[in-house]
DNA sequence: TTATCGATGGTA
DNA sequence: ACCATCGATAAA
């Protein structure tokens, strides 16, 4: 049983505090995941796999711990990672992470298309396995329970109550979870 | 500070 | 015709 093979909501959150690693091009970089959402399966209307088996959602059925990635608004890609047993169509979508190393100090890393952008992922890492050396996760020091927020979904509000299901999960005050203009508060030292 | 809008291309 | 986004711009 991998780490993988579990509940997209479990998975979630048991991926806050770990490295996303990628090596390939003779440039390593890595970053500390700071912000997940789950998408828990073909009865979850925000998820893809709920419009079911098709060439480009084929992935998220099937084993899990492969990369899903996929092209957003034409100009943007979407890393997830996908969970549970093959055969159920589930996903973590890592919205943000945190710079850790190869990456240039300006860089911005938070918010789902940024992050993809930052760390040169493209539809070429679709469906790679995440246990190659070029790509994978390594835990990390652990987030302790109360350093854990969760709330809603971002941008998923044609998903009827689903999209109110509190399946985003971020690591408390860090300056690297994206911060949505209806959420925008920042809060002051 | 919040609100609106357009870019841009795979997918169905 | 959508769309798990972003950045520019306007308004206040």
């Amino acid at each position: 049983m991998s780490f993988y093979a579990r509940p997209a909501l479990t998975v979630a959150r048991e991926l806050l505090g770990a490295h996303l690693i990628i090596d390939e091009g003779g440039w390593r970089r890595v970053g500390r995941i700071v912000e997940t959402e789950a998408y828990v399966g073909e009865q979850d209307l925000a998820c893809h796999a709920s419009k079911g088996r098709t060439p480009r959602t084929e992935v998220l059925f099937g084993p899990p711990g492969r990369a899903y990635v996929y092209l957003i608004y034409g100009m943007y890609h979407c890393f997830n990672v996908v969970t549970d047993v093959e055969g159920v169509g589930s996903a973590v979508l890592v919205r943000a992470v945190e710079p850790v190393e190869g990456l240039p100090e300006k860089a911005r890393t938070d918010g789902p298309g940024r992050l993809c952008r930052a760390l040169g992922l493209t539809l070429a890492h679709n469906r790679e396995d995440l246990r190659s050396a070029r790509l994978h996760l390594e835990p990390g020091a652990s987030v302790p329970e109360a350093g854990v927020e969760r709330g809603p979904r971002i941008g998923v509000d044609y998903a009827g109550q689903w999209a109110l299901e509190p399946y985003r999960l971020w690591v408390r005050g860090s300056q690297h979870v994206s911060r949505p203009p209806a959420r925008g508060r920042r809060e002051r030292p």
